[in-house]
DNA sequence: GTAAACTAGTTTGTATCGCAAACTAGTTTA
DNA sequence: TAAACTAGTTTGCGATACAAACTAGTTTAC
């Protein structure tokens, strides 16, 4: 019978967890992002956002590059295809849910 | 720039965990139902089910009674106002996101 | 010139969570 | 009377999210 609804269970963690999800939605806006700009808009600490981005890079979703600018370290980070991909299909899994839950 | 995003790690937590979420759908379809139709539906195992309608219960969602059926027990859930309300805010807010994120 | 404050993060500690396996307790069937 | 079933709860464990503390270097103020 809800054979449809239980697909909810399937759903990406990694993206579903909304600190993530946040990050990744940010990205897809940008064509990349340095570290405190996305510590900025999502107002997280340093060391959660850090963490996350750690998840999303193992992941294969966020692809992360130290550099410098001047003398100062400067991340800046990507979403990859495949985490492009895990966003897309999340978005369509969730939109799924809510149709199907009215 | 991303403080309507930003409001998706607003999200209530105990909704958002699928399992729940899938919990609370279904309990919204239906006046009640009891354990193992709940269990029968959402594939979830007695232990991980029973601990799930616990956090349900604590927080005001899910009324809970212990009954008999005939001589076997038998649980019934259902759905408070609030966890009607809590549900209905989560949507809202879920679709809200979905929206500003394409 | 050195102390304070800032940039840019990482590591660590902790409390909570989700999950399945094991357990409880009674009932029905073979 | 032993096996299997109903209806759950408790326990144990690994993973998670989060903030505080820490690292390492840079710029500013006095």
């Amino acid at each position: 019978m809800s054979d449809d609804l239980r697909r909810v269970t399937e759903l990406d963690r990694l993206i579903h967890e909304p600190a993530r999800l946040l990050i990744v939605s940010i990205l897809s806006t940008v064509e990349s992002a340095d570290f405190l700009y996305l510590q900025r808009e999502t107002e997280l600490t340093k060391g959660n956002l850090s963490a996350h981005l750690r998840k999303l890079e193992d992941a294969g979703y966020v692809n992360i590059q130290k550099t410098f600018k001047g003398k100062l370290p400067l991340t800046v980070c990507k979403l990859t295809a495949d985490g492009t991909k895990a966003v897309a299909q999340y978005r369509q899994q969730m939109r799924d849910f809510m149709d199907k839950t009215g």
